[in-house]
DNA sequence: TTTATTTACGAAACCGGTTTCGTGATTAAA
DNA sequence: TTTAATCACGAAACCGGTTTCGTAAATAAA
């Protein structure tokens, strides 16, 4: 192994050029105490022994880390992975850099999180709650300690701070408006949590939909989802096979859609002859179903680049404040063949 | 803005336990020089208080970060979004944090990446390179500071370390003598790059397939795209027009696969009377595409994880050695309705 | 009983930057 | 010409931990 002495420090620029180590550290920072020459003398040094100052000695004095922290549920969904995305842009942009952390829907996991959060380790948080979050303590313990947040789509209301979200409520209403429209007398809505604030407004959309067309709500039209995907499958199935014409589905998660294929596939129902459906998708891939699905389309990117903007810009001001608003980025609803024409 | 002020340090609580700095610090590291009963002593106040030391004075202090930085082209495909899941669940086991960054398949932008970590910010990388990417100095210089790397996917073979791939060269090759017993006679390859290493081991494992096959090698069927989404539409829009019965298609990575259904669609050339196709991918939804595409589906869960292992146990060990050494987790081939079954 | 260890802890140096404050030299204002 | 600013830089404290080294007291060995 390679020692790992010998670490070019600020202490050995000073020497060799004859000045003192705050005349060096304040000629990096382009301090106006400098003079140009020497400036330059110093940027010479510093490109020629190709010297780069160690951050955390920066950070523990200057008490910022330049670091923005991102927790999410997961990445393997093309929602979050664009989100990210979204968020490195901006944050190199920035000169920001972004640890990333899955939750797994699990809430302890994300609790654990934020608690290291508490060590100074990042100057912001970004972060779209676990399935399983329905409490924010820790999340005020983190906001107690100055560190500001903002939340991306899976937020909680009762947190006061900036969430960016799409337009939930609206998009679910119009997918359901759509089905009805379509043909449909029975919309079944498949959900993954009872409390996420995603899913409670897009039920919310659903049932505004039924009651302005007169269609009746039936609790047992919900499909709540667990995280076993067979016990799962199995539901739908069930479910799917006492259909009669005229269903509708509402997805309100990507990774719920294509079950539902699966499972009309393996009972010969054919879409949306049979059975109409819409999903809240961001993958690219659902134009190329068979037949194409119809989506919700989340604009993820979007998101991810406005959450991180607002914390850079907050975590750029002296005194910064989140203020307690909702940034609403619409979805667009993207008709394809799963739907009738 | 709350003030950041006042924040909780080992001095304070050395002040309420009328204990020194250094015997807080041991005793939270369960140092053998300290009695049980201050340790639980101390562990209560940490508890009661919530203290949480700052990371970045102990990283200054003991040179490591418990940081691993992960540099990825991008993040939307399902290949480096799996690979960070597998990533991330090693680090978080370890106690390690995960920073990322995208190179945006640019070589400048990685360049930049990787100077920075020359500072000590992590304690190892992780890299899939960038389609750009044909030099390794960047590379030497950061392991010239004994920052182990370990290349995951897209390696290069002149830098002495470990590499996590898949059998790319073998399971192109299998896929194109798939291809040929499916009664293809002329076989397109779509690649993207001439010199990363993924798409030379998979066009060497095509050549050979061909060679095997007495099937002859035409430059004319290597279909290079660029990052120009449309104009590689037109190319392969062109390509497909003036194919014959008897093509086929082997696409070297996933986000080359849609593309081609867009393509037969718009010509009305059917898969896979017309043409057969396979892709590298590991999208989910492959199953569910009209016709359900054949693929080779990398390990790439496995591969981040195998990969962040092995850092993991390098930057465990006293004397830590990352033996050069090609570490191959295989593809699997499977066969779907885009070919002829 | 005397000497050698071991135990349990504290003082202080240290990591590598940043920032405050002080100062001699130069320039501007009175 | 004298006084007041301004300029350009250095000494030293500081950020919050870790680690080395020293030492008094307790225990073990001789």
């Amino acid at each position: 192994m390679k020692e790992k002495i010998n670490n070019l420090t600020i202490k050995m620029l000073a020497r060799q050029l004859g000045l003192s180590v705050s005349t060096i550290s304040k000629a990096m920072s382009d301090s106006h105490e400098i003079s140009a020459s020497t400036k330059q003398r110093v940027n010479e040094l510093v490109q020629k022994l190709n010297y780069v100052p160690n951050p955390y000695a920066s950070s523990l004095r200057t008490r910022n880390s330049k670091t923005i922290g991102v927790v999410i549920p997961e990445v393997a969904d093309s929602f979050f992975a664009q989100a990210i995305n979204g968020i490195e842009s901006v944050a190199q942009e920035n000169g920001y850099h972004v640890l990333i952390y899955l939750s797994h829907e699990n809430f302890e996991k994300e609790k654990k999180i934020l608690k290291d959060f508490e060590s100074g380790r990042v100057d912001g948080v970004l972060i779209s709650v676990a399935k399983e979050t329905i409490q924010h303590c820790h999340i005020d313990a983190l906001m107690d300690k100055a560190v500001p947040i903002v939340f991306f789509d899976r937020v909680m209301d009762e947190v006061t701070t900036a969430k960016i979200i799409t337009n939930d409520y609206e998009s679910a209403r119009l997918a359901t408006e759509h089905l009805i429209k379509k043909g449909c007398t029975k919309i079944l809505f498949l959900s993954f949590s009872h409390t996420l604030s995603i899913t409670c407004k897009r039920l919310a959309g659903y049932k505004k939909a039924l009651l302005d067309n007169h269609l009746k709500y039936a609790d047992n039209n919900i499909l709540t989802f667990s995280n076993d995907a067979k016990k799962d499958y199995l539901l739908l199935l069930k479910k799917l096979k006492s259909a009669n014409k005229g269903v509708g589905i509402l997805a309100s998660v990507e990774k719920l859609a294509l079950p539902i294929y699966q499972a009309c596939e393996h009972l010969q129902l054919s879409i949306p002859q049979d059975i109409q459906v819409i999903s809240f998708s961001n993958s690219d891939s659902v134009a190329f179903l068979h037949p194409p699905l119809t989506t919700i389309t989340q604009p993820a990117f979007e998101m991810g680049k406005t959450a991180a903007s607002l914390l850079v810009k907050a975590l750029g001001r002296r005194n910064f404040e989140l203020r307690n608003e909702e940034i609403i980025v619409p979805s667009t609803l993207v008709v394809r063949k799963s739907t009738i024409g």
